[in-house]
Parts: structure tokens; C-alpha cells; sequence
DNA sequence: CGTAAAATATTGTCTAGCAATTACTGGTAG
DNA sequence: CTACCAGTAATTGCTAGACAATATTTTACG
């Protein structure tokens, strides 16, 4: 089941598998990415290497200033809170069409389906679904730069979660019962109810990050 | 009045010497770039060429499959669709923003006034003022995100203009009156129906923008 | 005239290296 | 013992030339 379609050039090779390490946590924000580095790991040219690390800082996966080494980017508290406002303003818009065409996406029902199955699991397992949930709230409307868009950020609040360790921001269960609500106010063909929902869907674990890098949290985190 | 910070890079300076000519029509669409042109013609060596080339392909400016000459993106109705469809969604959340806090950026308004001033020329030069505008207003919410994306649709629209001659829109009268009207319904705290003329402001240059490109126009290109 | 083979172009990657900038390390002076 | 400065090392930006693999174009043959 390999949803990439393996990377043809060895510079995609190489980007795509140290993006993957980043997102897996592997390495800490902030970790420099020297290109000889790169090179002699995958035993590669330098230029070669200097062209996936390119590739992504072009993905804002990795920073770098001119003449200077490539680091993981560091999300902070400013980061996360316009990674989700950037991320509500798109997906309000989304809820608000589906609403009006009353359209449930298949999608979304099925990346459902998978977080009710592994219920009771870890935390950080809950992630991956419930970002495809809104994920495929988002590529049912057919729009590929609005789904290319909030695929930039759904990634960017991967790595963000990435560098944190014992995060446990939302039960599960919470989530389950959230994300159905949603699917019901579509049905019912309620924009706005599910434009609003959506706003306190999502304020709760974007205060919760904002606190887990280092910021203060707005009441938000501790609602309820 | 050099807004660019003068490029770095020998690569950044030829990406943006290409992206500027492009984006001034010099290219039409599908005009291809090959490493070895570009290089001679800069007079720089081909990996240099090479990572100018794809740092454009990175912002959807050229495109490229593998093993194959770059070429410049060609957009299409279905295209055009997509990029105001998502432009709108940005937008109409930005205005909604806007609307309930009341502030109509100053941006904005300097925006309006070039507008005015150039009063009368060719309706291609209304285009950059035009831009500046919805970007400004985008700006004024202070989202680096939001303000990227909708930078990259509006560079989409650009691209697309620069492709196609003899286009007359819409009347420069009109548009400034839209946008006075735009301005008018934030001051007054009318989301909704800020949001709602956005869609009609809109739809107008949209359809006969898809008409450009060789698509069947809606309604909405010959309304009023 | 159409198709297949050869020639040409173009890309992907490599090696090797130089100049310029940045980071580091150690030593000296206060 | 700390602060600052110089020299060294590390790192990047770019170049030149080369080779194999893949695309495209041309040529020659049926």
C-alpha cells in the first residue's frame, strides 16, 4: 500500500525520505542538515544532496539563509495559532459548500471508520486519521490548489506534533464524537452550525499545541 | 522602488529574471526551457540553470515531468475556475474578519487610489492595482499563510493574463466602484454581505477570463 | 508514404575543484 | 577568569567537464 508513487530521481528519493524521518520525529527542530552530510549518508554527490534539501526547504520542511546550513524548521506558538486559523479559514469555506449541496464525503466517513477501530490506542495514532478525516473533508469539493493548500498545512501541524514527545491533546473518543457532529450538520445541510463547530473542533488542540511549544494557552486548551 | 530584495543567489536572480519575463507575457504558454538554453543565455553553468529552472517549477510557474524539458504552465478554464474558487474561499473568510472588527485597511485604500489615478489608460495596467488591493486586504489580517497562498493564486491570475492579448475584463469604473462598495460593507460590519459581493465581483472577470483560455463562459461573463 | 533505426538533444548524476562566507577554536590581553 | 581577536576549519555557491539513460528528431529503408 504505497500511496507515493515511488520517487523516480535519487534527489526525490532522498528529500522524500528524510521528510518522512523529520515527520516520524526523528529529528528535533533544529537539527542542521549540512550538504556533505547528506551526501555521505545516502552516498550520493553533493550536488545531489544539495538539491533534496533544496527541495525541501522549497516545502518549508527545512530553513535555510544564504550561505548558511539547513535546519528543520521549529514551529512556535505564533506558527501553530496561523497554521489553524490558515487551516479554519479553508476549511470553513469547504464545510459551508457541503453544507449547501448536503453532500457527506465517502472519504471522510472511512477515515471515520478508522479511528473508531483503533480506539483506546495511543494518542499520537489518533493523529494520522483524523488529519485524513478533514483531509478528506477538504479533496471532496475536487479543488486541487485548495487541497494542495491545506495539504501544506496539515503537514506542517504533523512536523509541528513530530517534535513534541509526550503530547496527548484530545481523547479519541472526543474526536470520534466531534467529527460526526460535523458529518451530521452537512447532512442537515447546516453551513454555518458546522462553520462554527469547526471553530471549537479545532481550538482546543491548536491552544493545547501553542502550549506544548513553549507559548501561552489561551482557555481554549482547558474548555470543558 | 525595488520591492524585491535584490537577489542573492546567481540562481535566484535568473529565477527571477525568467519569472518576471514570463509573468510580462514575453513567454507564451508552453514555451520551453532547456537547461543548456538557459545556461548560455545567462552565461552561468548548467547545474545552475538547472536549479533556476526547477526553484519555478517549485512555484508552479514552469512544470516538468521527469527526464523531460520544462515548459511554461499553461492554464486552462478548468484551471482559471479553480484558482478563483479558491481565491474566493481565502478572501470571503478575510473579509468576514475584517467585517467584524471593522478595519479597513489602509492598503487597501492606497490601493484604491492608484486605481482612480490611472483612470482612463489600457485595462492591462488596471491589473496590478487591482491585485494589490484583494492582496492588500488578504495582507491586513497579518497571516503569513493566508497571505502566501493568496499570493500564489494571484500570481496564478497573472500568468494566466500574461498569456492571452487583447483582453478588456472588466471597465476600470467598475472595479473601483466594487471595491469602494467592498470597503464601504466592511466599515459597516457586513460580513455576509461583503462576502456575498465578493462572489458577484468576482464572477465577472472569471467567466471571461475562462472565456480567454477557450472555455465555455457562464452567465455570469455577460451579466450586466 | 510509413515505419524502423540511427543520430541528436536533453536530462540526471558524478567527480573534482576553487572562491567566498560562516563557524569554530585557541590564544592573548585585560 | 573572562572577553576579544585572529587563524583555521567547515560549509556553501558556483564552475567545468564528463558519462549514462532517456526523449526527440532525423534519416533510411521497405
Amino acid at each position: 500500500m504505497t500511496s507515493q508513487p515511488a520517487a523516480a530521481s535519487r534527489v526525490d528519493a532522498i528529500a522524500d525520505d528524510i521528510r518522512s524521518r523529520i515527520l516520524r520525529g526523528e529529528y528535533p527542530g533544529e537539527t542542521s542538515f549540512t550538504e556533505t552530510d547528506v551526501a555521505t549518508r545516502y552516498d550520493v554527490a553533493r550536488p545531489t544532496a544539495k538539491a533534496a534539501i533544496e527541495k525541501l526547504v522549497s516545502e518549508s520542511v527545512l530553513e535555510r539563509r544564504t550561505n548558511k546550513t539547513a535546519r528543520v524548521i521549529k514551529l512556535g506558538p505564533e506558527d501553530v495559532r496561523d497554521i489553524y486559523f490558515t487551516r479554519a479559514r479553508l476549511e470553513k469555506a469547504v464545510l459551508l459548500q457541503l453544507a449547501q449541496a448536503r453532500s457527506v464525503p465517502a472519504g471522510a466517513i472511512a477515515a471515520q471508520r478508522e479511528l473508531e477501530q483503533l480506539d483506546g490506542s495511543s494518542g499520537f495514532d489518533t493523529v494520522d486519521p483524523d488529519m485524513r478525516f478533514h483531509m478528506a473533508l477538504v479533496d471532496s469539493i475536487g479543488s486541487p490548489r485548495t487541497s494542495r493548500m491545506y495539504g501544506s498545512l496539515v503537514s506542517q501541524v504533523k512536523l509541528c506534533m513530530a517534535q513534541i514527545q509526550g503530547l496527548h491533546l484530545v481523547q479519541p473518543e472526543r474526536i470520534i464524537k466531534e467529527h460526526q457532529h460535523l458529518l451530521e450538520l452537512i447532512e442537515a445541510g447546516d453551513g454555518d452550525a458546522a462553520s462554527n463547530f469547526l471553530d471549537e473542533h479545532l481550538s482546543r488542540p491548536r491552544e493545547r499545541l501553542v502550549a506544548a511549544v513553549g507559548g501561552v494557552p489561551g482557555p481554549e486548551a482547558f474548555r470543558d
